[in-house]
DNA sequence: TCTGGGGTCCTGCCGCAC
DNA sequence: TCTGGTGCGGCAGGACCC
């Protein structure tokens, strides 16, 4: 049987704010956008102090300006917790080197094949995390990714939680399916209106009814998910498939100058991603968010992979010539697509 | 009233070729 | 010549993740 853990940082930004500021540690700290409460931007993280007040991720900044006026708001400061992110990475490659790497605060490790209880091995990786970066993690063990991940929450902060495939039914089926993988607002929407709530309940209904619901593919996911299965591989290494850039106005514009001057401005950025990176795409999509938050794109396919600034800016063009823009615009982005190294 | 930015993957539709 | 099935690429939109 594999052995899975799933390694989870504990509010990680505001945690490196809080280690950098010991001022900071124990009170309400907001990190998210340019740091000012009253500009268009989202919580990225909050601190637990943070979190009694209802402040969360994905939040509007200014609602939780509203819900936690006197909590102390910082922008996102990337370059520093990717410093930090690479410190635990280091740590995790060299107790277990099979690892996927999942975004700036998370991390899967296969720890199969390492001849040594599987928590000694978890309490090693938060000693070492500890000393070397000074922050906590929660860390969940269990036979695959799916239940290492839900694992990991069970307990937070600095938490610990094996999964074994016997324990399913009594801790994994009570939990909400919003706990799974994959299971966004969407379709917790739709499950609810079916009557399902729980995993537990998920995994009564038949594999007809919810390859039916759901389709073939996320039909097929949520029926083997609910029963705690998952036998997909760590991805120890992959490549990118597109490189984008957007932003969202302070104001939304109705001037089409102003639009395609922003444009031109990430288009460049974009192209000087894939130089950076020595990568080239094939197809470019512009994307433009409506004041009522309608979003539409429209895309070109090229006739050759390219990384030239002149031909990227040109489809980019093209394709935001094909938009009716008669409403304000609140966003705008460039992606290029069909990425293939140089 | 509010709803970021950088990604991935899936689905449905359309036109086209065979 | 007409019709239909099928497969595929391109496109647009949507759901989800951190």
């Amino acid at each position: 049987m594999r052995r899975i853990l799933h390694i989870d940082m504990d509010a990680f930004f505001a945690a490196v704010e809080q280690k950098r500021h010991p001022e900071l540690k124990g009170k309400p700290l907001v990190i998210g956008g340019s740091g000012d409460p009253t500009q268009r931007g989202v919580v990225s993280t909050g601190s637990y102090e943070a979190r009694k007040f209802g402040v969360h991720s994905a939040m509007p900044l200014r609602t939780a300006y509203k819900l936690c006026p006197h909590a102390v708001f910082l922008p996102v400061d990337y370059q520093e917790y990717s410093r930090v992110s690479k410190i635990v990475k280091r740590i995790l490659r060299k107790i277990g080197p099979i690892m996927e790497d999942v975004g700036i605060d998370e991390a899967f490790l296969d720890i199969s094949q390492i001849k040594k209880p599987e928590e000694e091995i978890a309490r090693e990786i938060k000693e070492e995390i500890k000393k070397q970066a000074g922050l906590t993690c929660s860390i969940g063990i269990a036979p695959n990714k799916l239940l290492a991940k839900i694992a990991s929450d069970m307990q937070k902060p600095d938490g610990l939680t094996v999964i074994q495939n016997e324990d399913i039914e009594k801790h994994i089926w009570p939990l909400s399916v919003r706990k799974l993988w994959g299971v966004g607002p969407k379709t917790e929407t739709a499950l609810k209106d079916m009557g399902i709530d729980t995993i537990g309940r998920l995994a009564s209904q038949s594999l007809d009814t919810l390859v039916e619901t759901f389709g073939k593919s996320y039909g097929h996911y949520l029926y083997e998910a609910s029963r705690g299965i998952d036998e997909s591989p760590l991805i120890t290494h992959w490549e990118p498939k597109s490189a984008s850039r957007e932003i969202t106005f302070q104001t939304d514009v109705s001037n089409w100058q102003e639009i395609a001057r922003t444009l031109a401005g990430l288009t460049k950025e974009v192209t000087n991603d894939l130089h950076r990176t020595r990568h080239k795409g094939k197809n470019v999509t512009v994307k433009i968010r409506f004041s009522d938050f309608e979003t539409h794109t429209r895309a070109k396919t090229l006739k050759t992979t390219t990384n030239s600034k002149e031909e990227i800016r040109i489809a980019a063009f093209d394709c935001l010539g094909r938009f009716e823009l008669k409403k304000k615009v609140r966003l705008v982005g460039v992606r290029v697509g069909g990425l293939e190294k140089e």
